[in-house]
DNA sequence: TTATATTAATTGTATATACATACTTTTGTA
DNA sequence: TACAAAAGTATGTATATACAATTAATATAA
């Protein structure tokens, strides 16, 4: 009911495209409880994912290509997302000494503590996803998984 | 374990920061899906997400105010995008008879014959989804719902 | 070793998007 | 009626994205 509401649209041709739907509509959704946690540090969606990648790299660096393998929407200019991190100082990129076509590039002291900023507050998103139990989050996460193959 | 190794992370924080990441990896998932079967008629997702609506609206109009209340993703210039439509003659504007400020966009025949021919190939990427049963889809579909609350 | 192919990253260009603002028409109210 | 407020679109600007082309370094193979 939620899902044809929200869009006023009553019929699909299957509830496999009704899936589909709802699955971008609800990245949308998402999309609009997190923007306003990045706005006050002026990143976008995709510079707080690249943050999240190299801190998970932390302190090893990462290279361009390692991100734009790991990064969750279609990337393309991950070059240009890294310079506009760099021009805030939240990460930092040098040579590569092994392979001079690489970049390094690394999260600095104050792209870490950004990140723990906006956890904290994203926590609080997380808190209204709470009309979900964490068993049905896991069978969410199942069958998302299973539905990718 | 799927979604830990597409992205090479190991560690959520909670099962519904797992979700969340499950959800945006997935919308870009489908997105890849669906880009290369909107590419050769020139159409972006949005474009594509307008005629929709438009076709759900056929043979009434819509004006734009309620393509931006209905589309799926983020909007702001649903004006333009209805432009680019016409440009490609899947659409056409004319002045609403009752309220000058509004505009009546319609669906045109090249539109409707658009949408068909995408939606036919459309079956192959819901077959690509037979991974997941009915049932699963259902249920996928109740909870997303029930996570917009 | 030298030529060729491949890989890593950057840049150019066109389009798409977010956000604020402006413009026109309608609505509401004194 | 006249005037302010609201509604429906359109536009300006900055940023983000997609895709192709370019540059530089490394790997491969004759």
């Amino acid at each position: 009911m939620e899902l044809e509401e929200a869009i006023k649209q009553k019929k699909f041709r299957s509830e496999h495209e009704k899936m589909m739907v709802n699955i971008i509509y609800t990245n949308g959704w998402l999309g609009g409880q997190q923007v306003h946690l990045f706005k006050p540090y002026g990143l976008s969606q995709q510079q707080y994912n690249i943050l999240r990648i190299l801190r998970g790299q932390h302190p090893d660096p990462a290279s361009v290509s390692l991100l734009m393998d790991r990064m969750l929407d279609k990337m393309s200019n991950a070059s240009r997302l890294v310079e506009k991190l760099r021009q805030k100082d939240l990460v930092s990129r040098q040579e590569c000494k092994h392979d001079r076509r690489q970049v390094d590039v690394l999260i600095t002291e104050k792209g870490l503590a950004t990140l723990e900023e906006i956890d904290a507050q994203l926590e609080q998103v997380f808190e209204g996803m709470s009309t979900l139990t964490i068993e049905e989050a896991q069978e969410v996460n199942r069958l998302l998984d299973k539905l990718r193959g």
